[in-house]
DNA sequence: CGCGGTTTTGAGAATCCTCAAAACCAGTGG
DNA sequence: CCACTGGTTTTGAGGATTCTCAAAACCGCG
């Protein structure tokens, strides 16, 4: 039944065993059991065109869902219309964990580019916790790292200039994307706008451009296609004072 | 062997089943094998003293704590001394998860007074997760619950001005405080400077003695015996446009 | 060509910063 | 009891950053 709100719910595509993230090297390999669990967890796919609101604070969602292609951002929203945005999600992270744990979502999430999603139904955790301590731990581990970015992305906020910001968000986001194999030949291109790029660093649109045109201009990144590249990450990541992610292999639900 | 370095190991002193907090309806209750774990899980008790360093970033820790009294705070440094404090931790607070989880500490923690912790031995975790799913769950949602709170403040950082700031985290951390019964017939004296308000909200000290100031002029907190204790919480909460903690029971570990 | 969304520019105003010094306060030692 | 000390809070002032308002430019798309 496609269409329907942006979203598009399609049977299974890709079997779990055929999963195209999981061969990568940042994730670690699993056991053939927890392989196959994984693969019983997983209800179907769900795809949903950009701009979509996957799912909304105050809801109670059944789901759980791993991303498997595209881009989505995470935000909260304040009663008189001030956006934050959280953080960003890109192929091979959990989104709505917090929901499925605590029961009622305490934030949005919305795609930044069409996406491709698979489903995992919330009432099948207390069994993966009963039967398989390995995805256990590692569900644990995953909530652990989103905390640990959102550690750096408070200290960012709080603590870097509007330049060393921006600069820090990029790099951060382009880190991320190369450790998923986005990058082929050409660099990735990160689908968002200033605005969003804004409501990421808690400043306002107008001095969001201005501080991105800077390095537009010192030539570290280029802004091109309604999203941006980045031309020399080293630089960026100097810029920032940034140590970079530091970041092994890791889980793949 | 008490008084190296702001630390004093104690034998056990209040078994885990005779724990003061765990009473306290915050608490979920515990089945009987879950806190028998506990107790074998638990290594001893560990004071230290007020400005004493409790974990330290990029260390390995051996172990994982649960405030058993007193105040800590979680913060980050840059390389060139920029501090951003991250949470607050309180009496039924885990400290040193992630630590635990992903090998390196990626943040310090200070006490803010002399502090009482459960010591537990982070190689017992694998048993945990393989024998208690009911504890492991525990642990996620724990992990969750931090994620939770690192999202509402990087909204106020983000997207609240200094004045709602100031207001939103005094508001919430003496919420924390009250659901823990840390208010006696007197409100909770929080044991902060203003200094570490300024490195929480991500302002300068000046402009945090000013902001702070108009709370005070307001009649919301008052400032006292180096602390500040809040006067009328409800005013304060709605100065911040702050929803509220709205956080049910919790497990305790 | 017209339209909506996005980026850019300019300008004055508000917020927040740094620097610097004073006031305050609890504890310490004479 | 008093002076001294270090940490914390307070005040003032000028300057930098960031904001809001407003409008223009740009750009892909129907």
């Amino acid at each position: 039944m496609p269409g329907q709100n942006g979203r598009a719910f399609s049977s299974r595509q890709y079997p779990c065993e055929k999963c195209p993230l999981r061969p990568l090297p940042v994730f670690r390999e699993f056991e053939k059991q927890e392989l196959a669990f994984v693969s019983t967890f997983k209800k179907g796919e769900l795809a949903v065109d950009k701009g979509a609101t996957v799912l909304v604070e105050g809801n109670h969602s059944a789901h759980l869902y791993t991303v498997l292609s595209g881009w989505a951002f995470r935000y909260k929203l304040m009663s008189d219309g001030r956006r934050q945005i959280l953080n960003y999600s890109m192929p091979g992270d959990l989104i709505g964990l917090q929901g499925s744990l605590m029961g009622e979502m305490q934030h949005s999430v919305e795609a930044l580019s069409p996406m491709l999603l698979c489903v995992f139904e919330r009432e099948y955790l207390p069994e993966l916790y009963r039967n398989h301590p390995g995805l256990a731990y590692d569900i644990t581990w995953i909530a652990s790292r989103e905390e640990r970015m959102l550690d750096e992305n408070l200290l960012s906020i709080g603590r870097r200039t509007a330049l060393e910001r921006a600069a820090y968000l990029i790099a951060f986001i382009s880190s991320r994307a190369r450790a998923v194999g986005l990058n082929g030949k050409t660099p990735v291109r990160i689908p968002i706008t200033q605005q969003h790029i804004a409501d990421t660093l808690g400043l306002s649109l107008v001095h969001t451009n201005k501080t991105i045109r800077k390095l537009i201009d010192r030539k570290l990144i280029v802004w091109r296609d309604g999203g941006c590249e980045v031309v020399d990450g080293e630089r960026l990541q100097e810029l920032a004072r940034w140590e970079g992610l530091g970041e092994d292999r890791r889980p793949l639900i």
